[in-house]
DNA sequence: CTGTGGTCCTGTATGC
DNA sequence: TGCATACAGGACCACA
């Protein structure tokens, strides 16, 4: 499941692989990840054709692909989506959604099993896609304040798992990291934002740091096949992993067993002794 | 502003 | 064996 980490292992895969790179053409397989255009999978295709790669940016979760004109391609990996580099002729893989053939000889491909991902052209959207501008600054950006996300966090009558996944407070966590930073900084999900100190709100926010960037050290975190980099390999996190997918295994720091509970539709795992409420 | 629940998807795992 | 159901979950939207 792609988060900030995985979705950088992405980018940096693309800016080697495909920057300065001419399309010469595209073919839609399936209509569902192409996003919004206008004139469907036939004019998502005539609209990029001839377009050429400049160096991919990330906001998040969010990867754009500037063209060296002022628009840009907008991709969200969403569950399961995943870009690869190979030869035009090699075999597809399954769930292969869209090709690009590039002027080097090579082909882009995005796979997508899931199809919660998905790619959008994006009208002067190289600097920063339109679609993408309600999307917080994530921890790793230069612009990104702690102490001042801190105060906002701490200003909101809401919970604090429940503000770390929204994508407007800060950007690119995910039920993994959130899980992990919770758990690096004692705190239990359902925990009141305000109620929370000053210190360790700030706590959460540099735990959060901390985590991404281990995890992106070893390549991310890849649980099967649907999270691997462009060369298709796999990253080591999951190895790393304290919290997210530890139920009944013991604490790393306590002992205790970790439990998992349902939160916003979906699982939190915790230690119920080091992150207990109140 | 905040919270809830539905929707989109498919492969894997589990239940009967 | 086979069929049905649950589950995984990121983003977004309608609605209370």
């Amino acid at each position: 499941m792609p988060e900030l980490p995985e979705a950088e292992v992405v980018r940096r895969g693309l800016a080697e692989r495909i920057t300065g790179r001419r399309i010469e053409r595209v073919a839609a397989l399936h209509p569902r990840p192409v996003r919004y255009h206008p004139n469907g999978q036939r004019g998502f295709e005539d609209g990029l054709t001839g377009r050429t790669f400049a160096e991919p940016k990330r906001r998040g979760k969010y990867i754009w692909l500037p063209f060296c004109d002022d628009d840009a391609l907008v991709v969200h990996l969403g569950m399961s989506g995943q870009f690869r580099i190979d030869a035009p002729g090699a075999p597809l893989l399954a769930n292969t959604r869209v090709l690009f053939d590039l002027d080097d000889g090579t082909q882009l491909r995005f796979v997508d099993q899931r199809m919660f991902g998905g790619l959008q052209l994006s009208a002067g959207g190289a600097r920063l896609p339109s679609q993408i501008r309600h999307i917080a600054p994530d921890p790793f950006e230069t612009q990104f304040d702690l102490n001042q996300v801190a105060a906002k966090i701490m200003a909101k009558r809401s919970t604090i798992k429940r503000v770390l996944l929204d994508q407007t407070t800060v950007s690119g966590i995910g039920n993994i990291y959130a899980d992990e930073s919770l758990w690096r900084a004692r705190t239990h999900y359902n925990h009141p934002t305000a109620e929370l100190s000053t210190r360790r709100t700030r706590a959460i926010l540099r735990a959060v740091q901390d985590v991404m960037a281990e995890a992106l050290e070893q390549g991310g975190t890849s649980f099967d096949a649907l999270y691997v980099n462009v060369n298709g390999e796999s990253g080591y996190f999951a190895r790393s992993l304290n919290a997210y997918g530890q139920e009944g295994k013991p604490c790393a720091r306590c002992g205790t067993i970790m439990v998992r509970e349902s939160f916003m539709n979906r699982s939190s795992t915790l230690c119920p002794r080091c992150q207990r409420l109140g």
